[in-house]
DNA sequence: TGCGAAACTGGCCGGGTGGCCAGGACTTCC
DNA sequence: GGAAGTCCTGGCCACCCGGCCAGTTTCGCA
């Protein structure tokens, strides 16, 4: 298990488009200290694919309500977000309301997992 | 904006290590036909972490409480995981239990996002 | 064959959550 | 001078959630 620092850096390939994926393993795949990693094989990083239509602009959310949504990522509770924040649990769950309103989610778990997968926020 | 059949692969580069980070960027950065992308600038595709240490087996989880995690991921109340599953509400809050003790969260929004975090379910 | 672990079900209850109503203060824009 | 948007607060209430107690069956293992 020796960890040289100047070992190869072993990249996996998790791209489902064949032409890019093609083109992709064409390009890295002569580059001395990189290496594409073998099916299965541990790999320090992966190349994902980035569609573009995943992220139609950040929705329009408050700074408030991004505060209040990145303390629900925590798992926070209303009480301790209005803590947090040092505003009323009635305000809290104000901005909650207006998240689950905007994020299109029927309550703050939900919220959550649809904020997290349109990068609105980073789990 | 002629949409070359040659035109660069544009590659995010989302690593938080900043020694990675670092070798991958001077890896990367002079290859012909690829190129890194700036802050913000949309990707064709990123490089993201693979930290094994991340994933430490996939924490003893019974079928069941997978079963019972993707639902609470869609959003579903107890009620509609306990429909879904034919099984009773009593069950159900039984499995989340034991999901928030596993995943050491403290409610059903914290057990989802850490899950998500370690990649025991997909959002 | 006995024993324990896992899965399933139930009742009960305090506290959390979300939806509804209402109000006021502030800034920005027309 | 409005009008609109954001932020903040309060009360009320039905429902949900999570933790407590208890029990059952089923399974694999020693």
């Amino acid at each position: 298990m020796s960890e040289d620092k100047t070992a190869e850096i072993v990249l996996a390939l998790e791209i489902d488009a064949p032409a890019l994926a093609d083109r992709l393993t064409a390009l890295l795949s002569n580059i001395p200290g990189l290496r594409l990693a073998a099916p299965g094989e541990q790999a320090a990083a992966a190349i994902v694919a980035r569609d573009p239509r995943i992220m139609p602009e950040d929705i329009a959310l408050t700074q408030r309500e991004l505060d209040v949504l990145a303390l629900m990522a925590e798992g926070a509770s209303n009480k301790m977000i209005a803590r947090q924040l040092g505003i009323s649990v009635h305000t809290v769950k104000f901005h909650v309301g207006s998240l689950l309103d905007k994020l299109d989610a029927t309550g703050r778990t939900d919220a959550v997992a649809h904020a997290a997968r349109r990068g609105v926020i980073e789990l």
